[in-house]
Parts: C-alpha cells; structure tokens; sequence
DNA sequence: CGATGGATATCGCAC
DNA sequence: GTGCGATGTCCATCG
C-alpha cells in the first residue's frame, strides 16, 4: 500500500494480486469513481458485432457513468469499449482478476481478464463544467442569418429547420424575385451524400409547393469534391463557398 | 516515491510539484510509453474547430503514437483530443505543469493547463494483437456469396466492389434472366443515405450500360426505415431482409 | 496528399 | 424507445 491510500481523492496500487485488485476496483465501482487498470489481458466482446482480443498490455478506463474503455498503444479510439449505462462488475474467476461490462437493448457484454495486474487506480473525480465549442454547422449558420447576403444578393431567410417530408432544411427562405431557396450548411468540404440530402429537400419540396413554383436549392460549404460539383451541376443546384472564420 | 519507481515497466507519482510532473512526463514522452495524469485543469482546443474547457478534475492519457485524450467522468468520447502523429510537449508555465500537443495539416493545438496534478502514471507498453471481428458488413457478403440465393432464388454475382462512376458496387452479378443486378449491403437497420447510395448505382450504371439493359438494384439489410421504405418503392429499388448472423 | 464509405461509430434532439 | 443528421467524427482503402 502507498501514501495514497488514506486519501479520498485518488488512490493507487502497484501489482496487486488477483484478489485486492478485484476488491479495490469493485469498491471503487460500488462508490462511483473513475477507475484506471493497466496490465496484461485479453479481451471479448460480444453484441452488436463480436470480437476477441489476445493477450496484451492494455489501459482500461471505467467511468461512473457507466462507460467502459480499453485502449492499446495505438489510436485515438478505444480498441473495445462499452457506451455509458453499463453495468461495471469486478470478478475472480480462474484465479483471474476480471472486469465484466454488460447492458442490455441491445444485450452486450465485455469481459476484460488479466493475466497480470500493472496498476490499478481510483479518481474521485467532479467536474461541472461544459465545453464550449466554436466553428460548428451551428456557428455557421448564425452568420448566415446575420449577414444574408453572404448566400446572395436579396436573401430573405424564413425559417431554419424548417420541416419537409425529407427532413429538416437548415435555412428556408426566398431570393430577392420571391422564389423558395433551400440552403443546406456543411462546416467542411462536401461530398456527394450532402448533395443528395439537398437535392431530397428540393425534390419533396417541389411536390409539396405549388406545381409552377421555382424552388431553388444552395449548398454551403467550404469546398465542394469533383464528384459532388458534377452531381450539383446536374440536379441544377448551387454552390456557395463560405468557410469557417479566421 | 513508490516501489515502482525501479520498475521500468510502470511508474506512479502521487500529487507531485509542478516540475516533478514536467521532468517524469517529459521523459516518458520521449522514452516513447504510454502515460495517464489525472487532476484539476483547464483545456484549450484550437484547429478545426475551437474550444475551451473550464477547471474540472479530468483524465488525460498520453500515447506513444502521438494521440492525446482528455476524458472527464462521464461520455465514451473524449471531451478533448488529438488524433495519432501529434507532437507532445511537457512544460512549465506560470507556475502550472501544462501539456501541449500539437500538429501541423490541418494545424492543431491542445493545452492541458493543471492546476493540481493527482497522480502521473507511465508504462511501458506492447500490443501486437490484432482485433478479430465478426458481424461485420464483410461477414454479410461472404454469406451471400456462399449462397446467392439469399437475395433471389438464380442471382448470380459476377463481382464483388465493382466500379462504376458513383462508386464501388458491393456486389454485381445477375438474374436468372440475364438482367444486370445491383447489391447494397448493410449489416443493420437502414435509413434514407443507403437509398440515395443505391440509386445513384443504379442510376449510373443505367447511362453506362445498352440503354435497353434493365438493372435491378437489391437494398440487403436486416430491415429498414419508414422513409426508407417509401424511397425504395418511389424509386424501384427492392429490399432483401437479412440479418446479422445468430 | 485527397476522396470515399464503413463503424459495436457516438452524440444530441425530436417524436 | 426509434429516426435522423452532425461530428474537431475516426479509420482503412484506394488512387
């Protein structure tokens, strides 16, 4: 046992064996910390899809909110993991110290044993505050509805989320001649599959409207790919290239 | 210091100054290990988006490959990150123990700023399993090409990620009568975008191929959408239900 | 390097 | 719960 063991915020174990790892983790699950194994293991998951994982040194992270995450050496995301809502549980089993993640709808389960034990660790941990993210579709969309124009000359924006049998436009408005403009947002350069949202917009929006009613429908974005100009071009769409501010 | 100290497979410290931090992180970045700090900090994010984090007690876990993540008690992702190639740097400043990582293509900068280090934890770490996975989309060709006839009772495939001008088919081949088919694989549920994708197939191969040749285009999926649904009919696409295996 | 599409995507919101 | 679209998506693959 170290220092850190009379301390409430965080507490650590070197090496320990089978049996005290099981017990200051499953304790450490019953309080609600967050919890860090390293150690050799192997992996198994099964639900959604189904995988096995041989032997080798991996971080296990068990978050209080249910989350599981097993991270190799390599890659921002976790090799294995299980979605916040799990149930956490700390086990022997073959004389093997095991965490076993499991939820149901849809029924998954993720079954973590060590062969060996590096580390074990424990957090108390609060944190209260949130992100505060700039240079989203969202973002993007507040200076469009600041500054119309910056679609075209005449702009009128109506609606935003504007509901159609296809989805939700992004902004709904009318150009300066009174015609119905579509315009749908992308904070990054585009592909095909946005051209075909927007195009599904403008087409149910045509059998919606009035029979004689020029809908009109623009893509915003920063870029568009070859692919997409093409298919732009043959719907009879248009292109606006706004990007994202300095 | 612990006992762990004289291990160079794993390393603890428990609430250390600033500049002890700094040196054992510093040095554990560039022996290559993998490395977790866990304490109160404060995060900034800038590149293709911005954002910043306000103080909270947070899990930050350094990899050798150059990934940085800071994860707080609740969510499967990361609130904060850098994805795999960054460059990480240990410093002082103002007093603090801050983490810096950053990299170029897009340009990218994250600085973790502590103001109370719980714990540094380092190891040394190998993985050379691979994942092996089932269930995947994958899984759900090889089964139609072992038995065609799930798709339709005579269909012949002549090729698997055939090329057209919209894209990579999943499977093409033919009915029993001759006629070209097309094949859109998904491992679940499908909603409008699998549609749209099919028909562009569909649609391309039509202006590529004899102007009299029919082709078929099959949506193979466990099961589909409303919208979908209605898409498929609207635009004379058929729909195969087949699921994951049991 | 960009383009393309899959993923146990995750996440948030509407219904 | 399902459906739908955004994401600093990540990631492998291909050209």
């Amino acid at each position: 046992m170290t220092s850190a063991d009379g301390d409430s915020a965080s507490g650590v174990l070197h090496r320990p064996d089978p049996e005290t790892a099981r017990e200051r983790v499953g304790a450490a699950i019953d309080r609600g910390a967050m919890i860090t194994v390293f150690g050799r293991c192997t992996v198994e998951y099964e639900g959604r899809a189904a995988s096995t994982l041989g032997p080798g040194d991996r971080l296990v992270v068990l978050k209080p909110d249910g989350t599981a995450l097993v991270h190799t050496d390599e890659g921002q995301k976790p090799v294995n993991w299980q979605p916040p809502g799990c149930t956490h549980e700390a086990t022997l089993a073959d004389g093997e110290f095991r965490i076993v993640s499991r939820r149901t709808a849809p029924d998954e389960r993720l079954v973590v044993a060590f062969e060996q034990v590096e580390q074990v660790s424990t957090f108390d941990v609060t944190d209260r505050h949130d992100l505060a993210l700039t240079g989203t579709e969202e973002d993007l969309r507040q200076r469009i509805l600041d500054d119309p124009d910056l679609v075209e000359a005449g702009f009128r924006p109506l609606a935003i989320e504007r509901e159609t049998p296809a989805g939700a436009v992004d902004i709904y408005g009318e150009d300066r001649e009174g015609a119905t403009v579509v315009v749908e947002l992308k904070r990054k350069r585009v592909g095909p599959d946005a051209v075909g949202q927007l195009s599904r917009y403008v087409e149910t929006l045509d059998r919606e409207l009035h029979a004689d009613a020029e809908i009109r429908g623009f893509l915003v974005a920063p870029s568009v790919t070859e692919r997409a100009r093409g298919l732009l071009a043959e719907k009879g769409l248009e292109f606006v290239s706004l990007g994202p501010p300095e």
